[in-house]
Formats: structure tokens, C-alpha cells, sequence
DNA sequence: GACATTAGTAACAAATTGTGAATAATTCGC
DNA sequence: GCGAATTATTCACAATTTGTTACTAATGTC
């Protein structure tokens, strides 16, 4: 029936590669974001440190198998986590892997990593030597976070379930990373319908007491447009 | 040093799982897009159809081999092609891969596939039974192409060196999925400097005749922002 | 009470987008 | 040749969105 290529090899049984799942956890941290690495386990290795990695067990998913990464590191689940995509260039991973799948994940602020002594958090501009592939991978991270900002609501996941608007707005900044107009930021806000006032009041020493909103998003009329936060000058 | 859980294994080497490279390969027909299915190796398989897939060989890079596995069906390299991500969840694989990485091509219209009897087009909406997995592959495709299309000049790589400004808004509008304004296509096309007016004009049969244009993208000034094509009523 | 500080809004200019219609250059039918 | 049909290109203007400044409000500090 089918005519095939001497070259080919039959496709009926998948060759075993190596794999590793790899996840950059980033957390806020004052004005900036930081990222989750762990010192290296094998130290025969060039680098000291590195982004938690695992291989998938038997029957596990890839999902499931970051989860698992992240909760081993925090104790808990992240706030939120996403696949980035997979990494099998040439680039050399820690541990040897063929190929690698990144996850980010998002950690709210001052949720120290309570697994032993050895996990830091560094700036995700001062990372320490890791693997190229890993290195990569922390790269990427940030990217993702910030191409998915505007799609679906990350930043909510930071916060506690009431907030106030400048603290929201304080996180999609620190997300983005450039600061966004105030006015603007509300009304774009508003038009989305992500947020509804609770009748709280908050009052962080001096100042006017901020007025405590919640997440609710509204299901959008008419199809309107989402929000992009990334534009808010 | 490092206190270490009993539960984990040492992630000095990780583990081996069977992974595949899935390319869905999307090409314009009419007023949509088909995929590429080919008759299924494994005649034990329930399903009579797949996507092209291999396992990349040792040492191969992942982009190399989609890129392998779309030459060998088209004879040719894509016009455009974007890992999606990878899936690794737990649904069936044709092959029975654990991991399977997906990536999207684009082939230019009427490029058949010259590979044997064995493959053949299908629209995005009528597809035949194929594993669930590659299922949701080419499904994601469909969106990664949309997704990806006002960040990257793909549609331009779908059509001759020149071209007329209706063929590049038909390739818009079949990628997008629904029709766009003429006067506020052209306007956005102008804006992001993304084309440039040839001094030749084409006359098909009836109308007045077309000015050619050529894709020539002018540096960006001052950071202005792109075009969203999608948006464009 | 004057003032610094933070929150929330109003108002208006500037830019972008949505839309219909005018104008241009061709072919086709007669 | 002439008018209708067809396709291309541009204009014009309304509607909406965005950028910005400034104003009002409520609080703590001195």
C-alpha cells in the first residue's frame, strides 16, 4: 500500500528520549520579579544552582509532574502555572536531558520557600550561572507571563480576594515592568468589568483610605475586546 | 547537605519516556484552512488517518525534526512553522508516545503533497477520526497561527515575493476566520510600514487593476506599537 | 489649621477605529 | 464607442479609545 522511504524508520514505536519537566517559579519581590533556584544536586556540574527540575513518572502528566515540582519547593500549590513550551535545541540542560518542558509558575509575594536551606530567590536580572537550556527557559518565563497578562487574569492570583486598585495596579506594573498611567489603568479596568467594589475601606496609614475591590469578572457583552493591560501608557 | 526526601529519586539522570514530533501542516483552500492527514502506519489502529509524526533521532533538535517531517511529506520546507507546545497529558497518541511535542506549518496554496497516494487535505472542520491527542494538536494549531499572526509577518509568507493588497487581506481573512474591513486593513497595513508599492500593475480579467506591493518591513520608529489585525472590523 | 500623602474622578486633547461613499481604471455586452 | 458591471483605491467623518493634566476627597503629621 504504501510506498516508504528505506530512510524511514516505521512509526509505530516512538523512540525514548531523555526528559526532564523544569519549573521557573517567579514571585514579586519590592519593584521586581524574582526566580525560585535550587542548588544543584549533581555536583559534578559546572553550575551551582538550578531551576527545580524532575522527570515525569510513569503515567504522569506533564501538569501534573510541574505541580508536583513546584509543591516539592513551596509546600503549596502556585498561585498560578503554565506550560512555556518545549526546549530540545542543542543547548545543554543540567542534568543531560534531550529534551526539556518549562513551566512557569507565579508565586505570591513573601511566600518564603520552606523546603531546607537549599532554595534561593534571585532577580530574574541577576541570575547566577545556570545551564544554557535553563537559562532559557528563566528567559522565556517572563515573556509568557507578560504575553498572558492580558488574556486571562493573573495578576489576580497575587493578591488576597480583596484589594485595592493601586495594589492591583502595583502588580501588573511590576508584571509588565513600566510603569502604567493611574487614570487609564481604572478605566480600562472598568470597561472590562473585571473587578466590583466591596464595601470595605482600607487605610494604610497616611493617605485617603483605598476602597476595597474584589475579582468578578462579568461575562462579556456583545463579544467586546479584552484588555491590554500592556498598552496602558 | 542537601536534605533530600527519601520519595525523590536523584535528578542526576533523567528519566526516558517514548516521544513524538506531531507537525500539522495548514494550508489555504477556497475560503479555509486544511490540514494534512496521512493514511495511518499502524493498521492496528483504530484510527485510518494521522498527523505526520516521528521521534527525533539522537542528537536531532526538535525544530529539525518537524522540519524533517514536513519535507518529507511536501517534498519542501513550510513556508512558516512554530513549535505549539507539548502535550503530555493522558491522551491516546497514535503512536502511544507519552509526550508528544506539536508544531504548526504553513504551506502557500495549491502545494500538493507529493509524497505517494497516502496523504490528503482536510478541512479544519471535517476532520476524520484521529487519536485525541493529535486531535487536540490540530486543533491548537488553528490558534497558534492566529495567536502569532500580528506579532510575525506570516501571512506574507503564504504569498509570492509581490502581491496585491485584496490577496493579502483574503490570507488575513482566512487565517482570522472572518472578514475585515477594506479601508481599515489598508490604513493598519500602512501604519506598521509592512509593505511597500512596487511600480507594476496587474490586471486579472475584469476591475481596474492592482497595484503590486512587496513585504518590506521599515524599522519600527520610536517604538510605536504593531498592527492587531485581528481586531480590524 | 496648614501641609504632605494617597485615592479617586473629571475633563479635554489627541489618536485610533468603524463605516459608507466617492473616485479610478478596467472588462463586458451591446 | 458607450454604458453597466467589476474591482481597486482613497476620502471623509462619526464614534470610540487613549494619553494627560488637573481637580477633588480623605486621611495622618506637625
Amino acid at each position: 500500500m504504501r510506498e516508504r522511504s528505506p530512510l524511514t524508520v516505521p512509526r509505530t514505536a516512538p523512540r525514548r528520549c531523555t526528559l526532564s519537566v523544569d519549573v521557573a517559579l517567579l514571585s514579586p519581590h519590592g519593584k521586581g520579579l524574582t526566580v525560585l533556584l535550587t542548588r544543584a544536586a549533581d555536583l559534578r556540574a559546572k553550575e551551582r544552582w538550578e531551576l527545580p527540575w524532575e522527570s515525569p513518572r510513569a503515567e504522569e502528566a506533564l501538569d501534573d509532574c510541574a505541580a508536583r515540582i513546584a509543591r516539592a519547593r513551596l509546600g503549596t500549590a502556585p498561585a498560578w502555572m503554565e506550560q512555556i513550551s518545549a526546549f530540545g535545541d542543542r543547548k545543554r540542560h543540567i542534568g543531560g536531558a534531550e529534551v526539556s518542558v518549562g513551566f512557569v509558575g507565579l508565586v505570591a509575594a513573601g511566600v518564603p520557600a520552606p523546603v531546607g536551606g537549599d532554595d534561593a530567590w534571585f532577580g530574574v536580572d541577576q541570575l547566577p550561572l545556570i545551564s544554557p537550556r535553563q537559562r532559557e527557559i528563566a528567559d522565556s518565563a517572563v515573556q509568557a507571563v507578560r504575553a498572558r497578562l492580558d488574556q486571562s487574569p493573573v495578576a489576580f492570583r497575587l493578591l488576597p480576594a480583596t484589594f485595592t486598585l493601586s495594589q492591583l495596579q502595583e502588580i501588573y506594573e511590576l508584571l509588565i515592568g513600566r510603569r502604567l498611567h493611574k487614570a487609564s489603568f481604572r478605566r480600562a479596568l472598568h470597561a472590562a468589568w473585571l473587578v466590583e467594589p466591596t464595601d470595605e475601606w482600607r487605610s494604610e496609614g497616611r493617605g485617603r483610605p483605598a476602597q476595597l475591590f474584589r475579582y468578578a469578572p462579568k461575562k462579556r457583552r456583545g463579544g467586546r475586546r479584552g484588555v491590554r493591560f500592556e498598552l496602558l501608557g
